[in-house]
DNA sequence: TTCATGCTTCGGTCGTAATCGAAACATCAC
DNA sequence: GTGATGTTTCGATTACGACCGAAGCATGAA
């Protein structure tokens, strides 16, 4: 049932918890209790009805157990739901500095969203290291040119999940890049500490990384 | 907040009413209440709702109330919960024959989906008609092809509705054709005889209908 | 062992919303 | 006008689920 899964996210506490695991990190339930803003038995409870409802994945470690989002599917609906309450106003508009910071750059499960997320997508293209539209394909040069950012191709493309994904933007309204190939782009570009993870989704970028990143990626 | 849409969609009535309207027709309270399996009163209210969370528009004809998705980013909205739901096997399997016809052809909003939507965009592909992935484009080979199937090309690409749009379909987790094009090849074939609505969102294709189908655009 | 931390289970309270019958309202047909 | 059909409002019932405090369980640290 259809309704099952949207009741699940349609609670506010549950949608709290869903929205701070779409940056793709693994979270406690202390962690997403105060997410929610709701007291620890509560988030338990309601941790154990996503689980149930197979939205989430828990791993248990120590005396931790960690909570994230249980596929890339799960993170790019909560995304065109939220393209759906800003267009019919159900949203606080509030355009303050973080609204700003998370349009030009965030993290959209385990990849890079927003502006220049989208940018990014764009450059690749053009410089023909990708190419087709939704369904998309690394070409020749690109796999020379991911290589050499240290991205190790054959072990991608032997794993489950598609290289390659485009996932729609619900802020810019157009594609940015998925899969495989998304989560390693941002990874490497964390790692060269071009930008990092602030507390929330949003992507920090310095600005040294900034211009480093737009030339490494010819924007 | 994204919660206030998904628990619109969360209660299994109002689910129901949902899908209902998934082929893109109109329909009435009394119509919407028996999808849903509710008393009047009851989807009047839920109907209420509906309409105030922007999910729906109504229509006001005589002593009718006519409601249908407001936009057809609701009806992929819904495509993509449904296909959660399946992965997560929230769903009734049932594989009857009823369920096997709906992965054949069957309405999704205003134009086709299943595997004969799919193949069908392929199809345009291949032959040249259209170009582009996820933003797709009609060619000139393809504006004469459609013009000879009394499409008025040019009335189209007035509208404010994209003319090509690729919509994910659940069932073959592929893309079929929608926008304004998709809606003329629906109306097309459906003026042809070829297939006719049936009561569900079913598409059922004559014999003879599916030949002429598959010859008029090369499948 | 003992203590601290993280999480779950239990039990009870409270709100909210889904539900329907009856009655009111609106529109058309005659 | 009267009657028939379609829809909404009202009122009352009911049920489900969100919530938290307290107590219990599990794991790791000292």
């Amino acid at each position: 049932m259809i309704s099952t899964v949207a009741a699940l996210i349609g609670d506010p506490a549950r949608a709290n918890m869903l929205t701070a695991l779409m940056d793709g990190r693994a979270l406690t339930v202390t962690e997403l209790a105060s997410a929610a803003s709701v007291a620890l038995p509560t988030a338990s409870g309601h941790l154990a009805k996503l689980e149930q409802g197979r939205l989430l994945v828990a791993q248990k470690q120590g005396r931790h157990r960690y909570f994230r989002l249980s596929d890339a599917d799960i993170g790019e609906a909560i995304e065109k739901l939220m393209g759906i309450a800003q267009r019919t106003g159900a949203v606080r508009v509030r355009t303050g500095p973080r609204n700003q910071a998370m349009r030009t750059a965030r993290i959209c499960y385990d990849h890079m969203a927003g502006e220049r997320g989208v940018a990014l997508l764009d450059a690749l293209r053009r410089s023909g290291h990708l190419e087709g539209e939704e369904r998309l394909a690394v070409t020749a040069d690109g796999r020379r040119f991911f290589a050499d950012l240290g991205i190790d191709m054959a072990k991608l493309e032997k794993g489950r999940r598609p290289v390659c994904r485009a996932c729609l933007d619900w802020s810019e309204r157009r594609s940015h890049l998925a899969g495989a190939l998304g989560k390693a782009l941002l990874q490497a570009i964390v790692e060269r500490g071009w930008a990092r993870r602030s507390e929330s989704r949003v992507l920090v970028f310095t600005p040294s990384g900034e211009r480093a990143f737009a030339e490494a990626f010819a924007l």
